[in-house]
DNA sequence: CTGAAAGCGCTTACAG
DNA sequence: CTGAAAGCGCTTACAG
């Protein structure tokens, strides 16, 4: 591969100027500019990542911390656009992502020998909950940190996430303006995952402002997959005051609870209005289509390298935390409460 | 941080003594080699990787490419799990890896640099069909190349996917052992997915052991998403002959399949034999229990990365492709044909 | 605007 | 078994 001396040696000038040209520094002489840029791209050159790594302040490289956690959660599709979104902005700024997936069992050994080869500038870090990473060998290398998700220590900095409280409060505030009164909610794991319980408390303020108080018996917790929606769904839904509406915490959730209502010749929306999480593409075949909050995964990813970035350049020195809009989707899954049934009387089977 | 130089002073030996500890080399007393031991710990010693990779050999990174494909493949379940048995297998030879994911639309320049910096000692490709990486530059830098999945030049060297025609010839050995002979087919995308031409082509294999053809119109072609599996179930089961049994491709299409069937009082396995592939999780809602072929895409991507190493270590030149086993998992969703029917008369409905 | 020189933190022959 | 010295390919003051 070529090196800066090969470059300088067929532009006729000095290593310096060369390296002076690649980053960008005025004070280059136009002429000198074009003929070193030439031979760079005769030459193919790039220049090595561990020489400047080695001498420069910066390597050009970031870390991206994925914690393994439960089955389920590794596994929810959101990881790989977050991660699409890191890897594309890092790509932007003309820098590589060295990836790292530490594993419950790792022995802390492990994550520290990730940072302290001095490979990184920063780090990004997927969070959702408790027991992630904490930021101690950071602050002590001065490695820049930001968070796409909560932040595990809960402080309201570097980090990025969707704004959870308002789509629970859209949520709720759509059933209730549409005239739901006795509504259920089928739940993410709760004082575990922080989106859920921001969730939660955005719902609450929804009902607060309608008078209503949330019934912790309205409330079930499932663990995001669409098997658990069923279950729950089954659970709130045999009540003695069938909800009529029931918000679940993300869209395959609410795929559960829609089979379990096909089952149970429960009309969507008529006789149960459904309002999911996220704005996935749900199979065709669930229909009708659902209502939901939309929110943006590589959008979380995207911002969140922007501002990595930005502590990594010393522009600021930390950010409050950045909560990306969600949006009330509406389509077919919700209407007024018993639609059908208040004009075929109340007994629905 | 700590350099290498403060551990050989504390230490009270030169530098090269401590590079040979670190790097286990043997010809160093015990005494010495425990009191170095002790420094670095002591000091949390970390060897800074740009500068062993800059003077070194090697640079202790091994490259991930991931490129992104239409949306549905891109978005497989699979391809974590692919990546996590990559990451973890890297790091259990002390490797970082540095994550790439090409997108379509970016020039042949970008994809370029990456390699040209320098910073890698191998690559693992991901890939599931036509399109994705080629060989030129690697070969022209020397860098070994391991894939994950189908090499998209077709070569049966230097790559790592499971054994898709022994499970296409599992899947409809398995069914026509239970006496089925009129056999529908829920394909991915064929001529384009390379796992899938081989899936086809042991079906063919199996079915002329049993002296049928296979007939073109029994096979139907979905997207790998379950909407495309219920869609090509229909169309396949609307025929006049109506088949006995589908074999899908992958679980996803298997699960929309099932409630075509559902939904149109085909009891199952009574009525409909369904076997499936991949054996993932599916949702406990959808019943009974699917039949389908076993894969590991976890041990995809450690053999892979396992043979990268082998490669980079020069203990080998190449290998041929390493077909990992698939595995007939007989659950409930097959039977013998028309088991019911024959009992209760041929009108279903 | 240009370039000579020092040095980043390692590894690797080589000599002892 | 141990260590002095060269050098990997860059960047960065510094001098001109």
């Amino acid at each position: 591969m070529a090196t800066i001396y090969d470059v300088a040696r067929l532009a006729k000038v000095s290593k310096t100027t060369v390296s002076k040209v690649v980053s960008n520094t005025p004070y280059v002489s136009e002429e000198t500019k074009k003929r070193v840029l030439e031979a760079m791209e005769q030459l193919q050159y790039s220049p090595n990542l561990a020489a400047r790594g080695l001498k420069g302040k910066r390597t050009y490289v970031i870390g991206l911390i994925v914690p393994y956690h439960a089955e389920h959660l590794f596994h929810d599709p959101f990881i790989l656009d977050i991660v699409l979104g890191v890897e594309s902005t890092a790509s932007d700024y003309d820098y590589s992502v060295l990836l790292f997936m530490p594993k419950p069992t790792d022995k802390r050994g492990v994550y520290d020998r990730f940072l302290r080869t001095g490979y990184v500038d920063g780090v990004v870090t997927l969070e959702s909950h408790a027991g992630g990473i904490d930021d101690t060998i950071l602050d002590e290398l001065g490695i820049p940190r930001v968070s796409a998700g909560y932040r595990e220590d809960l402080k309201q900095i570097n980090s990025v996430h969707s704004n959870d409280r308002l789509g629970g409060y859209l949520a709720l505030a759509h059933l209730l303006e549409l005239g739901h009164r006795n509504i259920g909610i089928i739940s993410g794991p709760a004082n575990f995952v922080v989106a859920v319980d921001e969730r939660l408390q955005g719902a609450r303020e929804a009902m607060a402002e309608w008078g209503i108080q949330l019934d912790p018996a309205l409330i079930g917790y499932g663990d995001f997959n669409v098997g658990s929606g069923y279950q729950v769904a089954q659970q709130l839904l045999e009540r003695e005051q069938r909800p009529s509406a029931l918000f679940c915490m993300n869209d395959r959730m609410a795929a559960g609870a829609m089979y379990y209502a096909h089952n149970h010749d429960l009309l969507i929306p008529a006789d149960l209005s459904l309002i999911g999480f996220d704005d996935i593409a749900l199979p065709t075949i669930v229909e009708p289509p659902l209502t939901t909050i939309h929110q943006s995964p590589t959008e979380i990813g995207k911002t969140a390298t922007q501002h990595l970035f930005a502590l990594i350049n010393a522009e600021i020195e930390s950010f409050a935390t950045i909560t990306l809009p969600v949006e009330l989707v509406v389509r077919q899954t919700t209407a007024a409460p018993y639609a059908r049934s208040i004009h075929m009387g109340s007994s629905l089977k």
